[in-house]
DNA sequence: ATAATGTCTTTTATCGTGAAAAAACATTTT
DNA sequence: AAAATGTTTTTTCACGATAAAAGACATTAT
């Protein structure tokens, strides 16, 4: 099958929306930074567009003719990368139970339960294995080291580490840094959540991954920020399966955030110390207690 | 050309050794543990090693029937695994100078260069990324970030955070945990090659890796465990290189990790702190003198 | 009965191939 | 001349295929 066009189909159905918005389509290039793809692709858009009467192209005219349909976009499961399929499937089975630590992982058996090539499985393992739950042999097959409490431990007490050094590095940034205008953006939405809170709590963990993404890019440290990739990865797992009390964890969260904010404005290191920790400290209790805790297996 | 039979070849060398020390080979399956290949790999070797008239094979009787010559032996570049080989290619050009920050990175021509397939370079890349040399744009080439002082900065930055740490968990270890064994053990060591780092400075690295790596697992987080890869690798690489004063750094380096045992088995956490931070920050400044300074290049 | 050897099956590592997407080059339009 | 469009080339992504290596099963020896 080779490579599947996904890339064309999400654009496309990102273009769409630009219809609703505007009479005519700007140049090929514009079209291309917008929508983050090759020209080349564009105009694979352009084409279809044409084709199903959305719009009259010829040379720099792009004019558009009636407004999309929901029929006109592709279906949303088509539009994945490849390493999303795999990665979903990869976590449902990891998550679903039966996956205990010290399992191994066999690379030809995902690839045809999931229905892709051995190449595309390999390639995920290795980007996933970064996020410390699986381990190569030497060739031969990978461990699960599984979802764990010492792993969420050993996460924390990283994450702990590299924020507390963030927030404080963060503090100490000029007043005319960017940063303080974004967390005042950020405070904003915070604001507006917590008075809608009843309704829209699902909604916090998005605006928690950019909350904290900013606070560790005040560290300038790839290393820190990258980390975050795998908090995240965990956490954006832990959102869809840990649904107890969610409505209730998230809003404590929004009030410690605010205080966290607040502290950060006051720039006192003593004060942003003690706001980043009890929050932390929060967030460690929340993943933990959503781990069954299977102390006793072996775990080489 | 599919797959090379280097692990054979590098297994077969090994095993060659063996021959030295007695008259005849233990079981396959005990030769298999040995030499940490399957006990297929084991019988390709016992053929060839009957065929070359080194053995008598049967069954359960395996005698040694000469010495191994030179000529015994694959030659050493046949034994490397692949992922070995485009290390070593890809970092020669990334240190060769040239190598420019904000510089694209070419899967094909990597390929092509190094005469492997393009699978073999892109798992290489997707491995190697989390060093935090390259980073990789979506659906698109890498990008070279390069071994710039910032880089540097950031990896010594998180060195230092992680291994005052673990120097702390390694002195508060209970007096029976095996650990001051081996530390006893890497001290004896660095006995030895202190008193005869005239003619032994060379062997400083390997040991160095050995000590910082027993420190690390003091630490009980396989996130501060695994970023010793990282420390490794540059190290690894910057040592290749930077051969100026190698003698008198490494004499200096010896006497601090003495001074940092001293203070470990003292268990004294104050005392484990300062020796840590001075050897720590004597490490960073070797490492960033042999950095040639690039600062005013774009770096996005 | 246990542990080795002998044989067969499965999995991993690597390549070449082809379609999707990007990028480079050439031509036209404003 | 600058910026767009049109066309061609190159690169990335993903697959199936195949040899190396691992692993499983059957048989034999202690």
């Amino acid at each position: 099958m080779s490579k599947s066009n996904n890339v064309y189909k999400d654009a496309y159905n990102r273009g769409l929306r630009l219809l609703d918005e505007t009479k005519s389509l700007p140049s090929e290039p514009e079209l291309g930074a917008l929508l983050g793809v090759s020209r080349t692709t564009i105009r694979s858009i352009l084409a279809r567009m044409e084709e199903t009467g959305l719009i009259a192209w010829n040379k720099r005219s792009k004019t558009v003719l009636r407004a999309p349909r929901s029929d006109d976009f592709f279906p949303e499961e088509e539009t994945d990368t490849l390493s999303q399929i795999i990665e979903r499937s990869f976590m449902r089975r990891l998550l679903a139970g039966g996956a205990e630590p010290g399992m191994q992982i066999n690379e030809l058996e995902l690839a045809r339960e999931i229905g892709v090539g051995t190449t595309s499985v390999r390639e995920f393992l290795i980007r996933f294995s970064r996020f410390g739950l699986i381990e190569k042999r030497r060739n031969s097959h990978w461990v699960l080291k599984g979802f764990t409490r010492a792993f969420a431990l050993e996460l924390t007490e990283i994450r702990e580490m590299f924020e507390l050094r963030s927030a404080a590095a963060f503090a100490a940034l000029p007043q005319d840094s960017p940063v303080w205008a974004d967390l005042d953006l950020l405070e904003d939405e915070h604001r507006v959540l917590a008075r809608e809170i009843a309704t829209r709590f699902n909604e916090f963990s998005e605006l928690d991954e950019r909350f904290h993404r900013l606070i560790h890019r005040a560290s300038h440290n790839r290393f820190i920020v990258d980390f975050y990739d795998v908090i995240a990865m965990i956490f954006h797992y832990h959102y869809q399966w840990n649904k107890a009390q969610e409505r209730e964890r998230n809003e404590v969260a929004v009030g410690e955030h605010l205080a966290y904010i607040a502290a950060l404005k006051s720039r006192d290191l003593g004060k942003v110390d003690a706001a980043c920790r009890k929050h932390l400290k929060s967030a460690r209790h929340t993943l933990l207690t959503s781990i069954p805790d299977r102390a006793a297996l072996p775990q080489q």
